[in-house]
DNA sequence: GTCTATAGTTGGATAGAC
DNA sequence: GTCTATCCAACTATAGAC
């Protein structure tokens, strides 16, 4: 339609996304992805200002999507049914396209620290916390918000389970994050 | 007693892990190092060889630590007691001196890359999670395992609590760690 | 929009004096 | 055991032609 000017942009991103993942961000250089795409460093500096800002067009991305499903949490009325559909949602992100870029963010939290504060997204992923912990001071709740989202990056990580196969890796993570933000057989507030 | 010679190298272990912990591993330079410590980067070749080789020289500390657990985990005859017991261990190791080093790993996996497969610490890993995971071939329970660790090294982690302030974070790091591995209102084969 | 060429910096590592 | 001095490789980023 409209803007089909050139997608080079786009395959910018998916091939450093896809090196970032593989080696790392900072073992990741310039060079490398120019070669992988066919052209050289210049051409990418076109099209992104700094290697910085390749990683935060991706984390932009993500960004947006999980405001669509953070718009959708904060209109629910019955907390308990919309942290487990929140998770629900989030499952499908890093099933979906989101997979490799939260698995970078995982990965690589010091290169991370640069953007905490300057990008968006981390505003939204306290705002995600925030819900599914569902106000809770309990500290063992909040670490096990934290964790369900681990569950589903880890679970989703084809690399994860390299020895031992399994058919529906999504359909197990999602499984274990569902248990850690669903109390069962154990009680809100209760310490020790 | 015997070998008093000199702790530089004691020191020097201590101020790369603190500075890999503060900025991760690549982020962090010899000279950096160096610095810190009042020496030049000519003396820390003295005592290693490359920066991978102070890398090497932290996680084979904690393998030897780890070594100690596992020979005690092996002899033991209830497989669900010492599951509970060794999550107990591991978490004195990750509240003890061992923390930072956990955290490290935990945040710089790119850079961990290099030392998988050449370094003793990972065949240890390994055996933790196979007696973590209690030979059970359900993938869930695997996961929950590889949970239950990250959950002792993030509730462990000074940052984590930012924002929350707590006043015994270890306590409340085991407790979501030993939920993790102790079926409660769970059972161990059924799926889905 | 992509190229060549290069500037400018920093990092890991070594040689050799003390 | 620690220093000065230096080498070399690699990287980010820019200038300017096409």
């Amino acid at each position: 339609m409209a803007g089909r000017r050139s997608d080079t942009r786009e395959r910018i991103q998916q091939v450093a996304l896809d090196l970032f993942v593989e080696q790392g961000y900072e073992k990741t250089s310039l060079r490398e992805i120019a070669e992988r795409l066919g052209v050289t460093k210049a051409a990418l500096y076109y099209h992104f200002r700094t290697k910085e800002d390749i990683v935060s067009s991706l984390l932009d991305d993500l960004a947006e999507s999980m405001d669509e499903v953070l718009a959708w949490a904060r209109e629910q009325e019955d907390p308990a049914g919309a942290r487990e559909e929140l998770i629900r949602r989030m499952a499908a992100l890093v099933e979906g396209r989101f997979g490799p870029v939260m698995r970078f963010m995982q990965d690589n939290q010091p290169a991370m620290k640069e953007f905490r504060g300057r990008n968006p997204l981390f505003e939204r992923m306290q705002e995600l916390f925030k819900i599914i912990g569902a106000g809770e001071r309990d500290p063992a709740t909040q670490l096990r918000g934290r964790l369900a989202l681990v569950a589903l990056i880890m679970g989703n990580a084809p690399h994860f389970w390299a020895d031992t196969p399994v058919s529906e890796p999504g359909k197990v993570a999602l499984e274990v994050a569902l248990e850690l933000v669903s109390p069962r057989g154990r009680t809100a507030g209760e310490a020790t």
